[in-house]
DNA sequence: CAGATACATTGACGCTTGTCAATATCGAGC
DNA sequence: GCTCGATATTGACAAGCGTCAATGTATCTG
């Protein structure tokens, strides 16, 4: 499955702050990227097409703009993984043994 | 705040492998990491090196062992993330906020 | 048609990253 | 002291990534 994709997706201060608008906005258009993220029109456009192949945004032209929304499946998938390790992280170590150690040597 | 770090951690196969074990038996000694993740020792260390200054891990010696743990701080940091990317994805778009796009609205 | 605007693509440039072999360090036990 | 096994570190390499200037493509308007 493609979970370390999207994970790669979003693992950048500007694609972070892109999926953050949009998590905000619901829907926004490509050019207003340009301006709260600080770089240039080609590195946003960049960016939003690593999204967009993760499958992490889809978006629907209109005239001559091009609005952005989040993709509810990768939205999901982030949830379920968010939801699994913090489930993990508070699990009880599975000690059959009481000395790891001793253990491990027989 | 380093959630971009954290992302960046899990966002590598490997690494991933590594978390999810971790999720999964919540205590795993270093020595079971290289078998499972088809990687040379060195290369594992470094994994779990990453994983643990980006905070993710913390690791415990007993012994000859070192045993490594989720952190729980850093998996609610990624649970809250999913929460917040899952509840956009489902938001209807606020047309009017991003910014003043008058010269939009034809 | 021409011109303007929004967005994508190309090409090139550094910087970062994942990998391993070799080596070093650390703890346990003799 | 010494040796052995488990981890960490170093150094080097190729591959990938983020960035921008320049250029290309698409859409609207006059």
């Amino acid at each position: 499955m493609g979970e370390v994709k999207i994970l790669q997706a979003i693992a950048e201060p500007t694609r972070l702050a892109i999926v953050r608008q949009l998590a905000s906005a619901g829907e926004v258009c490509a050019c207003d990227f340009t301006d709260c993220c600080g770089v240039s029109q080609p590195t946003v456009s960049h960016h939003l097409k690593v999204l967009r192949e993760a499958g992490v945004v889809s978006c629907e032209r209109r005239g001559t703009w091009i609005y952005y929304r989040l993709e509810p499946k990768a939205a999901a998938r982030i949830s379920a993984l968010g939801h699994l390790l913090a489930a993990g992280a508070e699990r009880e170590p599975k000690r059959v043994n009481v000395r790891p150690a001793l253990a491990r040597s027989s």
